[in-house]
DNA sequence: GTAATTTCTTAACATAGTTTAAGGGTAAAA
DNA sequence: TTTTACCCTTAAACTATGTTAAGAAATTAC
């Protein structure tokens, strides 16, 4: 039952009370999503807090030229959302996209709302969230302007083995910020070492 | 008055009530820092979460051939915290120093928390700060992927003109990521054209 | 199972940004 | 006010990474 994981994950924080599963999980819509399939697309506005029960995103932003810029992944037991659109309901600039058939658990943003309103043990649990994601996004910029692409091949490789035998090398290089190419130069020299 | 600047500050938020002001104020310390100063230094844990009256702050980490790295800046009315630190109460990986005499409002992590357990609307009031932060970092991450060291200095200025008038090329050149050198052939090519 | 599409690799060439070094300018400290 | 420390700029040589193109390999769709 894909809404019993997502009252687990809650475990890892403030675990909810009967009533606030119970609030929580009427709320929740399971979506099946096919492989390639957009959920959130640029210019439309972002909807719905998603958790990923099974399969795997991407969220990346197209520059001038055309080009992806993967921002984040997101697989088993990781949520998924643009927040700065979701927050302000404001049109968004990145497109969320699956990369592997996928079941999600979303939450609209007035549900949402009415939880925050009504059971403060969300607002508790969604501000541990999001600075645990905060953490995790300084910690790569830091990276990304501390370290050589190689030496963040390496990194991303350790922090995330579950998601980067499930990817694309050009969805990995995308997300460190280099060209295909170059990552298969740098997978080449790893190699000949 | 410094607390009430902290005050008026929450009205842009969860306005705060009465005994919610009076609990907030008097468990802030007000600090006086002298430029340079620093407030937090790598291998220490980040006990305060400071609000910034007066003066800048920048936040940097340090590579292994002793290069700062700036991740933030804070100026009047801005909050400055190494997240992970703080919220994990593990030592830090960077630095936290005033580059301008200063006035801070500092609220300790025990302290912090006992109004999160004691007024909800701290949770709701913080997790809103966190998620403008995490909007602004994730856009800085995506400009870092496709704009021109260029394009990213003139976006600088638009976004921050009264903080960047108030620092050192050097300091701006480390937080968008590119040598002070370099910076300053961007400035050069900006005048002739 | 086969065709279609996407991905991976290689290599030659191009470039944004770095390094080093040095001189002059500016703001902080005493 | 004077000294000191830091900051800014220039320029030439250098390097990490990007671009283009093209064939081989792998995966997905039919």
């Amino acid at each position: 039952m894909p809404k019993n994981k997502i009252i687990t994950h809650f475990d890892e924080y403030l675990p909810l009370d009967e009533q606030e599963k119970k609030a929580l999980t009427s709320r929740l819509t399971e979506c099946k999503i096919k492989r390639k399939q957009i959920i959130l697309q640029e210019g439309d506005t972002c909807k719905n807090f998603s958790y990923v029960v099974e399969g795997c995103f991407k969220m990346y932003g197209v520059d001038q030229l055309g080009k992806e810029h993967n921002l984040s992944f997101a697989a088993e037991d990781d949520w998924i959302v643009d927040i700065g659109s979701f927050h302000k309901q404001k049109p968004s600039k990145l497109f969320i996209e699956a990369v592997e058939p996928s079941v999600i658990l979303q939450i609209s943003n007035k549900d949402l709302w009415y939880l925050y309103n009504h059971y403060p043990k969300f607002d508790r649990n969604f501000r541990v969230i999001i600075e645990d994601k905060y953490i995790e996004l300084q910690n790569r910029l830091l990276q990304t302007f501390s370290a050589s692409a190689h030496d963040r091949y390496e990194s991303f490789l350790e922090q995330y083995p579950n998601i980067s035998n499930r990817l694309a090398n050009t969805q990995i290089a995308s997300y460190l910020g280099i060209t295909p190419e170059f990552l298969s130069k740098i997978r080449r020299d790893r190699v000949r070492k």
